[in-house]
DNA sequence: AGCACGCCGACT
DNA sequence: GTCGGCGTGCTC
């Protein structure tokens, strides 16, 4: 170990290369003598490092003992000291290489998730005269508070209207939870463990850890564990285990319905890994990463758990991560960036929702979740599951291949969901025909008389509106025309609440109208001037009329509702509290929602997502229809699901009604193979943005030639534009993209990056390249 | 000659 | 990303 080779943080194609470095003794011996890095040497650490005329912060990604061939050794300098231990092993290394070629970021971005979070040495100065400074942030006080539930917690009743207690003691019914776990998922939950903890309900004890092991909780591991395992769930076992065996990266998805009991299987999965010895991760949304989920994990792997997600604070999250680095938790339950945690003899990699569009990255190092992690567990020797009521086309393909990137892809299928909980009815209802039987409204018939129904029988119902993309605008009726925003190419949404038009895009609003006078045309003037598309708020207004004096409370729950922090919990705990309610919502509600008391599922708008200029279009519909069905029926009673649509014929639409996926899938993947989409190839989206539009035209050009030029009589290579982005203006930039087809398993993310690097780009111009691009507006 | 400005290449 | 070196061209 007397040479190291050190990739440097500066974000640029110029330095994008590892320089080797002298390890002076003093260096060695401390990477050797710390008990606390990962790698058990200097290979992950943080280092300062002398560079040109300064001082730099660089990562050591190798170490070696002979001197680097190819530069004169009088050249090579000492490693002046270490900033911070061991944040990654070799393997990690080798993926963040891969990464860095794959989705083509400088090297130092693909690192980066890797790094302890929250760590924030970096050379700075205050401006150009003044010198370079190493800046160091220390992260906040740790909590160490852990909350749990008494003996008398058996027999405490609360209030009916108690909501946020409820929601505490549901939290905690599963086991101890950590304070600032607490807090982070239930907003402003502080109070409330107060209150409970007066009463003698809860006891709240200062202290490292929780003691581990079976029994130690006041609801036992064993109480929660479910005595039957379905016959879907045992063959899902025994893929994993078989995965886990091959120990080369073998993948399994597990393709089950609704509550058919994934989790369940997860569960299982990891105590058969943590038997061997071995430590698994488990990567869900953020938006499923509730305080239920954690206590599910909890209550069966105790304090040999780990949570990350957004919400920690930056104290917290580090020492969440810093307890699976020092090998203190094997067990690491996090969204999208708990991919990097520094968990040792890795056995098992889970993702649950899979086809979930939020484990893309859409800023650099601009990464996909699943092959990242495919990567990792290749690299490591460990199974990867993958889970999903929906799966990915991309993944379903893969299963059907066999096998995809040198590793075996199976699926195992649980079509079942355990004990009497049926799937629920699914009924399309066609807009058209309602219209022409003289019905204007936005419930149709079947729709109303069925919300009728659920506050006769005093149940609770959940109403999607689909606006992804899609909102709310104003449209004059003379002349036409949509307002837009002047900075960015987006219509503007209306707010009827504080009368302003919003920008999605910038965040900038109008005020329109006064009281008094009417909003008018800002192109000719006209006092006609409608909104259109239905918002939460109309649905919900609609809504109040239909119901009115039923004793039916309505909760509403979108973006615009649930900015305030704590607002989303807060409307849930409300819908959850109410005796009859329904729940309006957006995208939001379609996912995790588990209310046993929901019996009504109506869609009011299935088409929106479908009519996107995007080839996704389609799947998304499928998942989001598919998820959101799926609330109904989950208790005793059965469930029903309203689609109402203008395309009833949609082969998406008619999949999710008949429950019958393939009918979906067969029409949709003759569609992606005529078009050369994937799964049928992979596709990048290069993006180029600046002040100057004709700059911007002549560098995605000069991008756009160079490409066509080193694809030239390649089969299956196809390019796209240059085209003006959907929102070709954004921030007062223009925007231009590329989209590029490649076969599947070429180098596409190397190619472009060529290309992109070779083209010279002024100031002030700036391009992108996105593989495997989600987002292509 | 002396100095401002811009481009180029090195940096381990 | 940052800086010094070097060439060009203008000024005292």
């Amino acid at each position: 170990m007397r040479f190291a080779s050190v990739v440097l943080d500066i974000p640029t194609r110029a330095l994008d290369a590892a320089f080797d470095y002298a390890v002076p003794d003093e260096v060695r011996a401390q990477a050797e003598g710390d008990g606390v890095g990962c790698s058990g040497g200097l290979i992950g650490c943080t280092v300062l490092v002398p560079f040109s005329h300064r001082q730099v912060v660089g990562y050591v990604v190798a170490t070696f003992d002979e001197a680097p061939a190819g530069i004169d050794p009088a050249r090579i300098l000492p490693i002046a000291r270490i900033l911070a231990s061991s944040a990654f092993d070799e393997p990690s290394a080798r993926v963040a290489r891969w990464i860095a070629r794959e989705y083509s970021c400088p090297l130092c971005e693909a690192i980066r998730p890797f790094l302890a979070p929250g760590q924030t040495v970096k050379v700075r100065r205050a401006d150009d005269s003044s010198p370079w400074e190493l800046v160091c942030e220390k992260s906040g006080p740790v909590d160490e508070r852990w909350v749990s539930l008494t003996e008398s917690a058996a027999d405490f009743e609360p209030r009916a209207n108690a909501s946020k207690q409820r929601a505490v003691l549901g939290a905690l019914s599963q086991g101890t939870v950590r304070m600032a776990e607490l807090s982070a998922m239930l907003p402003g939950c502080s109070a409330t463990v107060a209150a409970l903890q007066k009463r003698g309900v809860v006891s709240v004890e200062r202290r490292r850890h929780v003691r581990g092991g079976e029994g130690t909780t006041l609801s036992s591991a064993t109480a929660s564990r479910p005595e039957h395992l379905t016959k879907g769930q045992v063959g899902a076992l025994e893929a994993v285990a078989a995965a886990c065996a091959a120990a080369r990266g073998d993948v399994v998805v597990v393709d089950g319905v609704t509550g058919s009991g994934k989790t369940e299987v997860y569960l299982e999965a990891i105590e058969r890994v943590r038997k061997s010895g071995k430590s698994a991760l488990v990567l869900v949304p953020e938006i499923s990463l509730t305080a239920q989920t954690v206590g599910r994990f909890r209550s069966r792997f105790g304090d040999d758990v780990a949570i990350l997600h957004s919400r920690l604070s930056a104290g917290e999250r580090f020492d969440q991560w810093d307890l699976a680095r020092r090998g203190e938790a094997h067990v690491v339950v996090g969204a999208r960036s708990a991919l990097f945690a520094p968990l040792r003899d890795l056995g098992l990699v889970i993702i649950d929702e899979e086809h979930e569009a939020s484990y893309k990255q859409d800023s650099a190092p601009r990464y996909h979740a699943r092959e990242v992690a495919a990567r990792i567990a290749r690299e490591r020797g460990c199974a990867l599951v993958l889970g999903s009521a929906t799966p990915s086309l991309e993944s379903l393909e893969r299963c059907r291949a066999k096998s995809w990137g040198g590793v075996s892809w199976t699926r195992a299928c649980m079509p079942e969901r355990p004990g009497s909980a049926r799937l629920p009815k699914v009924r399309v209802v066609d807009m058209t025909e309602q219209f022409a039987l003289g019905r204007k409204h936005m419930f149709s018939k079947p729709l109303a008389d069925a919300l009728q129904g659920v506050a006769e029988r005093r149940e609770k119902a959940v109403l999607l509106l689909n606006r992804r993309g899609f909102a709310n605008f104003l449209m004059c009726r003379e002349c036409g025309a949509v307002p837009e925003c002047p900075h960015c190419s987006t219509s503007l949404t209306y707010h009827e609440r504080t009368h302003t038009l919003v920008c999605h895009s910038c965040d900038r609003s109008w005020a329109i109208g006064t009281p008094g006078a009417p909003m008018r045309c800002p192109v000719c003037g006209s006092p006609y001037l409608g909104a259109y598309g239905i918002g939460t708020q109309q649905v919900e207004t609609t809504l109040a009329d239909e119901l009115a004096g039923k004793g039916v409370t309505i909760v509403r729950m979108d973006a615009d509702t649930t900015r305030g922090k704590g607002e989303h919990q807060r409307r849930l705990e409300e819908f959850d509290a109410a005796e009859c309610a329904v729940l309006v919502g957006t995208q939001m509600i379609a996912k995790g929602l588990d209310f046993p008391q929901v019996t009504l599922v109506g869609v009011i708008n299935a088409d929106t997502t479908l009519k996107m200029p995007d080839f996704r279009a389609a799947e998304r519909t499928y998942d989001l229809l598919e998820q959101v069905a799926g609330r109904a029926g989950r208790g005793e009673r059965p469930g029903e699901v309203i689609i109402q649509t203008y395309w009833a014929s949609h082969p998406a639409i008619q999949a999710v009604a008949a429950h019958d996926r393939d009918l979906f899938m067969s029409s949709e993947l003759e569609e992606r193979r005529d078009g050369n989409y994937p799964p049928y190839s992979r596709l990048a989206n290069v993006l180029c943005w600046g002040r100057n539009e004709s700059e911007v035209r002549r560098v995605l050009d000069g991008v756009a030639s160079t490409l066509r030029a080193r694809i030239e009589g390649r089969r299956g290579w196809e390019v796209l534009g240059p085209a003006d982005c959907l929102k070709s203006r954004v921030k007062d930039r223009f925007r231009r993209h590329i989209l590029v087809k490649a076969p599947v398993g070429e180098e596409l993310g190397a190619l472009l990056d060529a290309c992109v690097r070779e083209q010279d780009k002024p100031r002030g111009v700036n391009v992108a390249v996105d593989v495997d691009a989600y987002d292509m507006m």
